[in-house]
DNA sequence: TCATTGTAGTTTGTATACAATGTGCAAAAC
DNA sequence: GTTTTGCACATTGTATACAAACTACAATGA
């Protein structure tokens, strides 16, 4: 039942974690036969995977040229966030006035799920899912889909940034205390208090992001 | 020169206005065979076209079953203009800031071509191309490529409802009036009124909209 | 020397052919 | 009569094969 439906589903979901896992240095051309050889599939469905990730922004189409991963500059990080402060405060404060003691629960099970996990060494690899797990339960009770999908487009563009970060600073245990303190505020029905923390904590983590690349960027640039 | 780059571009374009132009119901299926021989093509390009629709939203694969066109209701409609006030005139307020002489002049030059191809003769066809023109060229100064990008997105789902409204109501002449106010703000630099016309210009068509929807479904329901 | 053109090789784009899955109807079982 | 099973057909998904476009490098000419 692990098979996925299609083949070119399977291929999708996989690159697209190997894209995010940081395997590629952006700009890379992802050649269709080497990929297809990898999953042991026709061009076609490696093809259609593509189309796909590129819908997602992961990746880019030039006609007859090929496929290349993306690559953000600085300016269209701070974009990203900045998009992301404005469609998730929103969202919050909508969700936040029909939020169920179900949907807090739920909240609740993602978050304490996850400092186990943290708390039993740091896995790092699938931290990413945790955070928009906890992130969109707080978020669904909105009841905005196209909203919701637009959040989840802006997420996975930025994932591949928040992931480096992540492995050059320690923020994790600061971001886990935001969470904390946002499902309190949520609980207490504060939507100013928790629309202001939900911005500073997603302002905070871009303005880590852009030190890093900016760190890397003069490091290079010295070799 | 007319000529496409490649075939499944071709059959996405003229497929995205067939759609957009209302030849489809919502829901339809979109047979690949159909397709492939409506464009003397084979399927492999169909199917790429369909996938880029389906990520600009108006088209859903459902596997080993096919495509379908969507269908939105109204609760949908709502949100998606929603997005549109907040996104717009989040951008609005951007580019008023670093408009240049040059800019409002690409925008006045779209306002005047419009405004003569209303007075000879109402085409309808490609009024949705003149409006986002209009609208992109006040956007365009802001230079945030990602936040346009989702209002481009967000345009093209709303699209085929605008086209429908059109049809049965008559608010070219309001949308181009409240243009001529949007620019005649801009100019001054009054970036709160600006954004305040640009929401209720988006509010209303709304709720034009959705007023032409409910009329219709209260009709077939009569059938 | 530098720019231009031509050509071989690589890679993408698409047509054709086949496999896998879903759908609908008819016959059988209850 | 209703439900279930099985099979034929239709449609989608994918592999293979071929055509078209791009790239890089060498040869030619100014």
């Amino acid at each position: 039942m692990a098979t996925y439906k299609t083949r070119a589903q399977f291929v999708a979901d996989d690159l697209r974690g190997r894209i995010l896992g940081g395997e590629f240095q952006g700009g890379t051309q992802l050649r269709q036969d080497a990929l297809a050889s990898d999953y042991d599939v026709s061009r076609i469905p490696v093809r259609e995977a593509l189309l796909t990730l590129e819908s997602e922004g992961l990746v880019e189409f030039h006609p007859h040229r090929g496929a290349f991963t993306t690559e953000l500059s600085v300016a269209r990080i701070r974009e990203l966030f900045e998009l992301r402060i404005l469609l998730e405060t929103h969202t919050l404060r909508r969700a936040i006035d029909c939020l169920t003691d179900a949907d807090l629960k739920k909240a609740e099970d993602i978050l304490e799920k996850y400092d186990k996990a943290l708390d039993s060494g740091g896995e790092i690899g699938n931290w990413s899912e945790y955070n928009f797990a906890f992130h969109h339960a707080l978020y669904a009770p909105s009841e905005l889909p196209e909203t919701l999908a637009i959040i989840s487009q802006l997420n996975t563009k930025s994932d591949r940034y928040i992931r480096m970060q992540l492995l050059y600073t320690q923020e994790i245990e600061k971001a886990e205390r935001e969470h904390h303190g946002l499902l309190e505020l949520a609980r207490r029905g504060d939507v100013e208090q928790a629309c202001e923390l939900l911005k500073t904590h997603i302002q905070e983590a871009c303005e880590g992001i852009v030190a890093v690349l900016e760190e890397r960027t003069t490091l290079t640039e010295q070799c």
